[in-house]
Parts: structure tokens; C-alpha cells; sequence
DNA sequence: TTATTTCACTTGTATTTACAAGTAAATAGT
DNA sequence: ACTATTTACTTGTAAATACAAGTGAAATAA
């Protein structure tokens, strides 16, 4: 047998990434029993405690239900990265309804803190990115939110087109950066006259208001993004 | 070396436990290196595997980070199971300030649906255990829960004193119980007569609404929960 | 002294092997 | 026909072993 060096990508993460995609991607629907674990090892060349890494994975993150004796069930799939657990706004809703209108194009700015989040001495020095955007669940306004990210190596990014699209699919696919959690803050508050129009609601209208502080796979590199909801007709719904 | 066999407690779920209790008891601070894993094998009397796994959870869960060729760093321990990515309202805020006045004692009740969640045959036919209780951290009242759980095979549940209790600790000791996941709805509201009773505050004062069902270690038993929060002080803080 | 290399230590990945335990269908017995 | 048992699957746990790769300090060479 062969060893994996192509790439350096272990072997339980791209079993994870092919079982995960299959599940998003409909091969797999809800209800569906996954192929055991031993057929998966025949299948993509591994052993089983490398099967079970991956599957372990896509339990913790909510993809699939495993029962002794029986086998492993798929849970759900676009539920399983709702906009509380791990990424953006985009996972939360489906991206089929999400149109996003870019209210403050990427431009680079000097930046102090972000939000309620202190920063360190190097994020100062290298100014950010700065985002705006009011995005739209099925035309409706529901999301007003401002992304500020680190700018350090991210070539072209200012230039990129982010309309209609996931900025964590394009730090993904294009630079590489994967989200891996973070913090959040939460609170409710009232639409202030920015808000109102915005959003286009009366006043002393509730909404809903996170700040949130993203971890991701390079080390020291954050993503600061506060977004504000309006939760009249779409609540956040997530799992955990 | 002897098997396990007394409690059929798998033996990464017990060092998981211990060096759990070991980060939430303050015996390992934040920023603190965890032993190295052949130190813990040695310790705990087991391979390095299922060391390994234990490590695996208490990442996950955010107790710890590890670095390659440098080792295990706990990251801190409150924090790491906030109100939005695990268990209940007092591992989000720190006992230490969170007092509980109980405003509906335990009680059975007859039920069709749970807030916004529907419920089985095998649900409704049991009814559920009721309670509402008002919250307070260090004195001012900041949450407000409705919680509703099944009516099967508690014994002496009702009966219980929830004061200044963690439910879900209360669970996991007294029923082996354990929280593993759920999911829930977000959303900001205005106050009703019975908040603006609860938390007094005004006419129109923003108030973050949370429902959720909680799914448990035992098949089939789900909690929910219904959390009204006042944000204005105390904002809702969680990792993911 | 300074820069480089080596080395001991850490966690990360992966295989192999073995048995335990839950599930469900096939089978044998009554 | 019905019940109990066997059997063949499934996932769960655990050990022993090996090597890869990152880290940092000590030893070494310039």
C-alpha cells in the first residue's frame, strides 16, 4: 500500500470532505444509511480507525447519527453549520434565497479595535478590510452586517466580486483560510435610524445583534464581523 | 494490566472526566500546559490512543488547544460550554453569581407542542414536567426560562429542589443523563406586560428570545427550553 | 561570539489486531 | 404457528507499534 504524500492532506480529512460534500450535495439525504464502516475502508483504501476520524468529525459537527449495531444515519445537511454553530450568514439561510447587495465596497482602513474586541499590536499595524453589507433572505432585508478582516497576504482580495457569494467559501478556496470557531456575543437591541432604513421597519423595533470574533487555520488571523438581524420573519436558527 | 470492567465506563470518557474537572476546578488554569500524552498514559494506566481520545473532546468542546511539537494549552474553562454552544444558562454566566427563583415549581402538565417544536405521539401521551424560573446574576434579574421535559421514568424529579441548580448537572448525576447537542431559534423581541413585570424595564424594551430543543444521551428524550434575556448588561456570550 | 546542526521532546497520522456489545434476520426447537 | 437461539452483521473500545512533523534547547562548528 501505498503512502499519502501528494499532498499532505491526511487521510481522515479527505474521507471527512468526500462524505461531507456527498451529504451536502444530496447523495446522501436525510434518513439514509451511510456504507459501513468496513466498506468504507475498501472503498477509499484506509483502515478503520481512519474511517472512524472522519466519522467521528461528522458527528460532532451534527452531519450524521451513529447507532451500535446498526449503523451510521445521515441527520441533516445545510442545518449542521447554522449561523450560531460555525460559519457565515450564507450556511444559515441557503444560498439559493441569500442576494447580497455590498453597501461599503472592501476598501482598506486603519482600525483600533474591532467592535468590543481588542486587537493586537501586528492586526493595528496592518489596517484592515473593511465590509459592509445588507443581505436579502428571498428580497426581503434581513442581515445588515460588517466584516472587518486582517490585511495580510491576501492578494487581490479588495478586488474580488462579493456579491451573491460566501466570503468563507472564498477565504477557503482561494487563500486557503478555514474557519475553525470563535466567540460571539449576543444581544438584543433597538433599530437606530441607520437600522430603520435599512431594514425598513418602524421604530423601537427589535433586533437582533452579533459580534463575533472567528477563528481560522492560520494561526493569529481573525475575522471580526458584527451582523445585525432582523428576526420579524426569519429567525437564527441553529444547532450546537 | 487488568480489564476495565466495574462500570463499563469506557476509559477515555473517564479520563475526559477527570481532566475535565481538573480545567473547570481551576487545577489547570488558563494558558497552562496539559501533561504530554505519554506523561497522561503513564498516569491514567492507559495507551496513548486513548489518551489521545479524551484530548480529542475537551478540543473540541474548546477546554484545551494543541500545537504540534509543543503541546496541550488550556484555553479556559467557563467560557468553553457558553449558553450558545452547549449546555444551559449556568455554565454561560458562572454560578458564582447566578441565583434562581423559581416562579412555577415543578409541576406535570398535559402538552401538544413545545414553543415552536412539535412533539411525538409518545411525548404528548406522557405529558411533561413544567417549570418557570427567573434568574439573576449578581442580583438583576437577566434571564427568564420556561423549560418543559418529558414526564418518563424521573423518579422523585419533581419533587427536587431547583434553587440556585444547574438543571443539567442535576440530570447528568441523579439520571445519567448527558446534554449532546440541539438546536434553536434566535430572535429579538419586545417586552410583554409579564417581561416588563419580570426584568423591570420599559415600554419597548428589547428582549433576545431563545427556543430550544435539547437532545440528550438517552434516545428519543429531548429537553426544551424557552429563554427570554435582557441583554442591556449582561449580553449572551458563547464559543462555537 | 555567532550561526548551524543535532537531538530530545512534543503532537499528528496511520496501521494492525483483538475483543465487546448492540441489532436484526435466519434458523432450530417446541 | 410461535418462541428461543444462533449467526452474521453493525459500531464501540483498546492496545501495541511505527513513523511524520513541528518545537526548542543544547551541543557543535564556524
Amino acid at each position: 500500500m501505498l503512502k499519502q504524500q501528494e499532498t499532505s492532506i491526511p487521510q481522515h480529512r479527505k474521507v471527512y470532505e468526500i462524505l461531507r460534500s456527498h451529504i451536502t450535495g444530496g447523495v446522501f439525504g436525510e434518513g439514509d444509511f451511510l456504507p459501513s464502516e468496513n466498506e468504507l475502508c475498501t472503498v477509499h483504501h484506509v483502515t478503520r480507525p481512519t474511517i472512524r476520524k472522519a466519522l467521528d468529525r461528522l458527528t460532532n459537527e451534527g452531519y450524521i447519527v451513529r447507532h451500535q449495531g446498526k449503523g451510521s444515519i445521515v441527520k441533516g445537511s445545510p442545518k449542521g453549520v447554522g449561523i450560531l454553530s460555525m460559519t457565515g450568514t450564507t450556511s444559515a439561510i441557503g444560498q439559493d434565497n441569500l442576494t447580497t447587495t455590498i453597501i461599503i465596497k472592501p476598501e482598506i482602513r486603519t482600525w483600533n479595535q474591532a467592535f468590543t474586541f481588542p486587537l493586537t499590536k501586528a492586526e493595528i499595524e496592518s489596517g484592515c478590510v473593511y465590509i459592509e453589507r445588507l443581505r436579502l433572505v428571498n428580497g426581503k432585508p434581513v442581515f445588515y452586517d460588517i466584516t472587518m478582516i486582517p490585511n495580510v497576504n491576501l492578494p487581490r482580495f479588495t478586488s474580488r466580486n462579493f456579491e451573491n457569494k460566501s466570503l468563507f467559501d472564498i477565504l477557503r478556496k482561494h487563500y486557503h483560510i478555514e474557519v475553525r470557531g470563535g466567540e460571539q456575543q449576543l444581544l438584543a437591541i433597538v433599530a437606530d435610524e441607520k437600522m430603520k432604513g435599512y431594514f425598513n421597519v418602524g421604530q423601537g423595533h427589535p433586533i437582533l445583534q452579533l459580534n463575533r470574533k472567528i477563528e481560522t487555520s492560520r494561526a493569529g488571523f481573525y475575522i471580526y464581523s458584527q451582523v445585525f438581524c432582523n428576526t420579524d420573519e426569519y429567525v437564527l436558527y441553529g444547532t450546537f
